[in-house]
DNA sequence: GTGCCATCTTGTCAATGACAAGTTAGGGTG
DNA sequence: CACCCTAACTTGTCATTGACAAGATGGCAC
């Protein structure tokens, strides 16, 4: 075996992205070196996503897909929606750092414009249940707050009195939004 | 001229990695295109900034600065301060995507470190003048929907309506943390 | 068993970042 | 005013990379 036709490369190739761009962000990322640590030819990633390009767009998708659990897994109280929000880019922290740099990847694929909007919604629908009326500039504040958390917490920009729970930090910065 | 001693050069450079980065993002930078567009030879950017983390340090440490600047300018009102700072990552689109990205250069350098601290005195000051007691969960939801704002709207995942003005989307949200 | 075709390989090219070693000029020193 | 000394920039080179072309392999349908 590890000759031809690996069989499951594509799955391989991906969550192997996955570890590559959390240790040294997505600029770093070598197609060769993933095939290196798949133990398969410096060409076989691009037989399955085109290019650089088509392998981030795959990744992005993927990210966008578990997104959309993750939030849906959180129940209904939109506390906890933003929560979840928090703690799928600390945990998944590669996808989400990919996800929001459309510059990496082709925005205008089809599958990545479904996983977007059904994550997109997952949200929306949060905070409509929460303020009884339409979204938009709740949702928007919503977004931007638990977005911005997250971002800030990834970055290490924060200063260390915020803690090393992000998942608590954000409980307490997300309530500021609706006392 | 144009030949030795430029005498300008980490200038030029810094100002034309400032147009690089805004049209195809950090991760494209390339040392030799700006040794081109600048008129000197490909190891001529070395000198100054070392690598590319060098340069990308200096941009970041001028970024920071930047935005300070641009926090004290926008006056005493907390609403002005949050307005400015999703300006400045419009308008300074290039310094705010390196900014924020630490992997991209040396974040332990003694005059990055000074700045940023400088950026984020400014930020602190604004909340504390606001809420009259010590920031700290106040600054840090306030700077995470301003920043959640302006990440989102650069990264052009925001649906189309709300609009092609960031500043005046921006101020509707940040209101909602005030009411 | 035969052919087909997705899967993967080997080979190659231009571009890049980093480094080494050489060249130039301008300012301070004698 | 001659000297030189050093910062500023150059040319040359190497390993690595992304992209592409062309070939090899083997499972699967028929």
């Amino acid at each position: 075996m590890a000759s031809y036709h690996h069989g499951d490369l594509r799955r391989v190739l991906l969550s192997t992205a996955a570890e590559a761009i959390a240790e040294s962000g997505p600029a770093a990322l070598s197609l060769r070196e993933l095939a290196r640590r798949a133990g398969v030819s410096h060409a076989a990633p691009a037989h399955h996503f085109g290019d650089k390009a088509g392998l981030l767009t795959a990744f992005a998708t993927q990210g966008f897909d578990l997104l959309a659990d993750a939030l849906r897994q959180a129940g209904d109280d939109l506390l906890d929606t933003g929560v979840a929000y928090v703690g799928f880019a600390v945990r998944h922290r590669a996808h989400f750092d990919v996800m929001f740099r459309p510059e990496l990847y082709r925005a205008d694929d089809p599958e990545l414009v479904a996983a977007r909007a059904r994550s997109g919604d997952v949200l929306r629908e949060g905070v409509a249940r929460h303020t009884g009326r339409e979204p938009d500039a709740d949702a928007l504040a919503a977004w931007s707050i638990v977005h911005g958390f997250a971002t800030l917490w990834l970055s290490g920009a924060l200063p260390p009195r915020v803690g090393d729970d992000p998942e608590a930090a954000a409980r307490t910065v997300i309530r500021r939004l609706f006392d």
